[in-house]
RNA sequence: GGUGGCGUAGUUCAGUUGGUUAGAAUAUCGGCCUGUCACGCCGAGGGUCGCGAGUUCGAGUCUCGUCGUCACCGCCA
């Protein structure tokens, strides 16, 4: 036996008892005479003591021993003459009567230990040793609880957890798949899957009736601090539901989880039509942590002259709570916030609502106090108040106040962490149109259903219908999202003829699902949770690559393991495959 | 595909208008130290300033390219 206890466990109530330790030596203090180990597993440290009764067998051992060196320590629990209440097992040390190395270390390139040293690309190139600091290792225990949370929950409700294929097939919709060659089939490729959609439905033409899956995607698309080639779902469908059945099962599962995880009660999740998310939050995801909504002004400001404003599809402003003392300096850092190319706003327009009911504002050659009174009150300023004006195209607009909605709420720290606001976004539009390929996409995806009583507007105003597509969003994070399926085959050829493809091409691609629904196909619906955002959400972080036990890097690489590599010509000419110079 | 930040000791960083031998902290190694727990004190070693080219009498510093990395935009049903 290599341990009687975990280094996280002894208290004072073992005093005097006999015991062996194995962990990592977390550092050594060498006072001369005596010295201290700190002892480090998984479940915290404990102190050793080797002193001047202590055999001269150990004490040779002790000079060699480094950080990180994994060792097994043999001795008796005994009270601390002087003790430290800052960690658990504070109170006692072990009197060292033999010490083991059971493997040296080199020296580590980064300190192990909360605030280490290290930066992100070393850490990251030696994971594994990140993942000894309590601090990485708690965010994937963390995960570990979510995910049997979820289970459990899951199970109880009656789903049936079920596996799906990792090697399907390639469709042209979405994300780009990645490809995976065909040894045996020669000039063939399967595709890894976006998500397991086809599958889940064909298992409710099956009959499971409720279906579910902790399981791995792939999408071979940029990556950003929340979004990674390979990513886990919590992936979910069921049988003769509509929406507000799996809207009801899924805030179920969300309120369960925050319960059982964070001890956090939440409220009932608020239902919000896309379109209302958009005019007033300016986003899909809104973050409703706090108010600050974007008002339409643009019939209160037209006409007075203001060409910026008149020849404007849309003004529309938000009212900054308590920053009419703003200085001219953070207004310039404001106005060059909103230029910046990535929101793309040409200007900013500024009304500061003083204290004495004055009004400054950068248009004050345009428009009177009268004026300016008026677009206070339409945005419910009160004296004190900044309010932030943007105009120009509707939509480039609504987003670029959407993002100035956030950056203000984060200067005034009204984006407060460990507060949960959860919302429903229902009613997304169905489709989509691309300047660039001139055709309609599907939003969500191909077998969405639109709400019945907007199909007829298919063949008129296919931009108009919506569909029956949610979105779960926590303080501004899209978490997770689904619909209702389309279940009748002729629906389903008219939403692939609206989409552009031949009856050919649809049968070709997606032949197998719509001759399942030919066998008698339930009414379903479904939804999919990011779980790495999910889990970054409970944990605080930005970014998923701190819950995920090996990430990959912005680029898409693995740099702990150096993949993806190159494979040997033998390999390629197995999978009959040769590689083509890329264009510099 | 695009925009921007960063790249200097094992590590995290500083490095002035371009100017003598590139610094600090920490880590490492050696010495001292009987109650430390970020131990303390003394000392030592440690640098292709990412790489390449250019400007200059002179480049860690300026310019261009390139590689790596991070953030964002496009993209991600």
């Amino acid at each position: 036996m290599y341990r009687t206890h975990t280094c996280g466990e002894l208290r004072a109530k073992n005093i005097n008892q006999p015991v062996k330790l194995a962990g990592w030596v977390q550092r050594v203090r060498d006072l001369g005479a005596m010295t201290f180990i700190d002892l480090r597993d998984r479940y915290g440290v404990t102190q050793l003591v080797i002193d001047e009764n202590t055999s001269k067998d150990v004490k040779a051992n002790l000079e060699k021993l480094g950080r990180e060196f994994v060792i097994q320590a043999e001795g008796k629990v005994r009270e601390r003459s002087s003790k430290n209440k800052n960690i658990p097992t504070g109170e006692i040390e072990i009197e060292v009567a033999g010490i083991k190395i059971l493997s040296p270390s080199a020296v580590p390139p980064f300190t192990i230990q909360e605030d280490t040293d290290g930066g992100d690309e070393l850490r990251m190139k030696y994971r594994y040793l990140d993942l000894r600091r309590q601090n990485v290792r708690k965010n994937l225990e963390l995960r570990a609880k979510m995910a049997h949370a979820i289970r459990t929950y899951l199970n109880e409700e009656g789903f049936i957890e079920t596996e799906t294929p990792v090697l399907i097939k390639s469709t042209p919709e979405g994300a780009r798949d990645f490809v995976v060659p065909s040894r045996m089939n020669s000039g063939e490729f399967f595709a890894l899957p976006q998500s397991p959609q086809v599958f889940k439905q064909l298992l409710m033409v099956a009959g499971f009736d409720k279906y579910f899956q902790i399981v791995k995607c792939f999408r071979d698309e940029d990556l950003r601090a929340d979004r990674q080639p390979e990513f886990t779902q919590i992936d979910c469908e069921m049988s003769f539901v509509e929406q507000e059945d799996v809207l009801n099962a899924f805030e179920g599962l969300t309120k369960f989880t925050f319960k059982n995880v964070l001890n956090v009660e939440v409220e009932d999740f608020p239902r919000m039509p896309y379109s209302e998310a958009i005019e007033k939050y300016g986003s899909d995801k809104p973050d409703i942590r706090f108010d600050m909504l974007i008002s339409d002004i643009s019939e209160t400001v037209k006409g007075k002259g203001f060409n910026v404003f008149d020849s404007a599809e849309y003004v529309g402003a938000i009212c900054a709570k308590g920053c009419a003392g703003y200085s001219r300096k953070q207004l310039d850092e404001l106005t060059n916030w909103v230029k910046r190319p990535q929101i793309g706003a040409k200007g900013l327009v500024y009304v500061k609502y003083n204290e004495d009911r004055s009004f400054k504002s950068s248009v004050d050659k345009f428009y009177s106090a009268e004026d300016l009174k008026q677009w206070a009150e339409k945005l419910d300023a009160k004296p004190g108040d900044l309010i932030l004006v943007l105009s120009g195209d509707k939509t480039k607009t609504l987003h670029a106040l959407g993002e100035l909605r956030l950056e203000m709420a984060k200067q005034l720290g009204l984006r407060k962490q460990g507060v949960f606001k959860p919302l429903w976004v229902v009613d997304f539009p169905l489709l989509e149109w691309d300047e660039e390929t001139e055709r309609f996409y599907a939003m969500h995806h191909p077998f969405t259903a639109p709400k019945p009583e907007d199909i007829k507007l298919l063949d008129s105003n296919p931009g108009d219908v919506r569909a029956n597509a949610y979105d779960l969003v926590i303080n501004g994070v899209e978490i997770g999202g689904g619909s209702v399926r389309i279940y009748d085959s002729e629906l389903q050829s008219k939403m692939f003829k609206v989409l552009g493809f031949t009856p050919e091409q649809a049968e070709a691609q997606f032949g197998f699902l719509m001759n399942a629904f030919k066998y008698g196909a339930p009414p379903h619906a479904g939804i999919a949770f990011g779980f790495d955002r999910f889990v970054s959400l409970f944990a605080g972080l930005d970014s998923i690559r701190d819950v995920i036990a090996f990430p990959k890097n912005n680029a898409g690489r693995d740099v702990m393991i150096d993949s993806p590599s190159p494979v040997s010509e033998e390999q390629l000419t197995e999978l009959s495959l040769r590689l083509i110079e890329k264009k510099k």
